[in-house]
DNA sequence: TTGTACGCGTTATCAA
DNA sequence: TTGATAACGCGTACAA
């Protein structure tokens, strides 16, 4: 029916390994099939303006040769690279990373790729970091807020980026004066329940072990926190109320952890319910507690927020306010991938943000009774 | 000295937000100042060939406008990315974010960028996640395979990509007979660390709880148990080797997991050490001891393999092996880089593929003597 | 049915 | 000192 050029198909390989085929292209393919280019394009993509024959000498070989169209080629012609870009402060983080399997998930299910940055918590670095990928990298972003930007509430790297026509979307660590899609949990409601099932539980007097307000995850699930005491009609006594400055996790910063925490309990002898914010000053609490001659649950119960390893499995297990981050991630690629491809439609719809609330759940182990 | 277009500076933005500044492109900034492409190009290069004057009122254009290069056409001009991919069988794991983490610190420092793919442990997804990145969008790869594909013993993706000259780095889950780079844990050596310091810590019954013999991490630790043994004259005991069928963690493989460890006390009072191939196997057996009415670490001594949050915060803490995954990431980065831009000089080096061994630490904690 | 020409954004080479 | 042109790989409108 057809057949190849007669120099092509036993040819011996160009390069010097015998295996070697390297990536071909329509150029070469045009070369030896001795058409032209947009034949080949053509042909390989179907079009009813090639005839049969040609397409399927075209497809064989592009077949035999293993083509595939060279991504950065098409990025560049269509404008738009079909990646993601996602900033976090750190991966080695239970919760970002469940963020980012989800991410992952639907970016490549609507056939999208996904690249990383991390911030490391260093506003510089994120800066630097969204840099580097707004320059045609990616199409969009999808973000979490490092804590050293909050703190200095220096955002312009985010205005900048949205004005150029990139998307942002923000999860978790998010600050409201920034025009983008925003994927949260409800802290406020989340501390509620958590601090909700320790006075249930007959808890009289929770302590909670908190971040410093900058850190808008944390100052929301302080208000939780006081919410619910009112909510009980609880009085709330600042003696109850530990702020961690949170420096980078070293291991001189968990010894201070660890001496505030055993001052709370020594200052306040009649604690019998912990709610903390984040896993590991649960568990940190649990260890201090322990040593201090303390029995979990039964004379301290303890809740943690963000449902990682450690609640699964340490001893006791803990409960824990679960953030659901995969589904956070999921949320979050679909929105930024649906605002890309509603870009593509209407050129310029009206600019109208949604932040989505992801429900939290209480989930009930060993460290509550 | 200089001014710009009269037209120019004062003209109102094209877009219907007033702040949009959309990415500006060489052409346009020809355009509006009036002079060619490629002068505009020497010009924000620093060219001799261009006049001061113009450079300067070029580069003050750009600055203005905020001019960066567009990464795509860079990567489609010079035939590369910048970037590295990264293909693991899943993130929400303390080791392999902990690699990811040392990858891409020294990518960033070097000038690369870092994309993420998952393979989910599944053969396919590696596949298709490969075949997405190898079409132009990276460099090369960085990798640790999936256990799928390690069952399979199907590789021709990977021999596949080798030929067409695109580099991998193998990490940690690595196989022989691929030619590339590799960095590797010494696992043996490690599990004969962890096993002796179970012997100098008095244990005379050590079982070992790891994976079945498909993951080469698994096997090597085994065969560092044994070889331990055999050096500390103790005979093995096929009753003390528990081989788990290792899914991906469902709640109901957990359940399987306490059940089989259970198991394993149950049929074998005597045992006073145990040695696991990971922190869940070690975390496990410890709840389920405890349940069994033994004290760690005085009646049962525990070392797991994998230094991360659980060894670290749960209680009692867990003496350890360290892998370093941070040193690990580090190390596959340089050597993927180093290919790269060696093959820029010398086209074709002579094809020499380095395994690098990183060495492993024990450290020491509660769940010993 | 096939081929030519153009453009995506850059840089490099060579001509003016 | 500046500019025109080609090339990277692709797709497509239009011409043949």
């Amino acid at each position: 029916m057809f057949n190849f050029n007669k120099n092509q198909l036993n040819k011996k390989p160009q390069n010097h390994t015998p295996l070697m085929k390297r990536k071909i292209t329509l150029k070469q393919i045009a070369k030896e099939l001795d058409v032209s280019i947009s034949t080949v394009s053509k042909a390989l993509r179907n079009s009813v303006e090639i005839s049969e024959d040609t397409r399927q000498k075209v497809q064989a070989f592009a077949k035999l040769y293993n083509y595939r169209p060279n991504n950065i080629a098409l990025s560049l012609k269509n404008r738009k690279t079909k990646t993601i870009g996602i900033i976090i402060p750190e991966i080695v983080h239970y919760f970002f990373s469940t963020v980012i399997t989800g991410i992952e998930l639907v970016a490549n299910k609507r056939g999208y790729n996904v690249i990383v940055g991390l911030s490391n918590e260093s506003f510089d670095k994120e800066v630097i970091n969204m840099q580097m990928l707004a320059n045609g990298s990616i199409d969009g972003f999808i973000l979490s807020i490092a804590k050293e930007t909050l703190l200095q509430q220096d955002y312009h790297h985010f205005t900048e980026t949205i004005n150029q026509g990139m998307p942002i979307v923000m999860f978790d660590r998010v600050v409201n004066e920034i025009p983008c899609d925003k994927v949260v949990v409800d802290d406020v409601k989340g501390a509620k329940q958590a601090v909700g099932k320790l006075v249930a539980s007959g808890c009289k007097n929770i302590a909670i072990i908190t971040t410093k307000d900058y850190v808008s995850v944390g100052k929301l699930r302080t208000q939780g926190y006081l919410e619910a005491l009112e909510e009980h009609k609880i009085h709330p006594k600042a003696s109850l109320i530990l702020k961690i400055e949170d420096k980078l996790l070293s291991d001189d910063h968990l010894d201070k952890l660890e001496k505030e925490i055993e001052l709370l309990f020594k200052s306040n002898k009649s604690i019998d319910g912990i709610f903390a914010v984040n896993e590991l000053y649960a568990v940190t609490a649990i260890k201090v507690a322990r040593k201090l001659g303390l029995e979990i649950p039964k004379s301290l119960q303890v809740v943690s927020f963000t449902d990682g390893v450690l609640s699964k499995h340490s001893t006791p297990s803990l409960t824990t306010v679960s953030q659901h981050g995969q589904r956070i991630g999921e949320k979050a690629a679909d929105l930024l991938i649906d605002r890309l491809e509603m870009d593509e439609g209407d050129e310029e719809e009206e600019e109208v943000y949604e932040t989505v609330v992801i429900e939290t759940d209480l989930i009930e182990r060993e460290s509550t009774k």
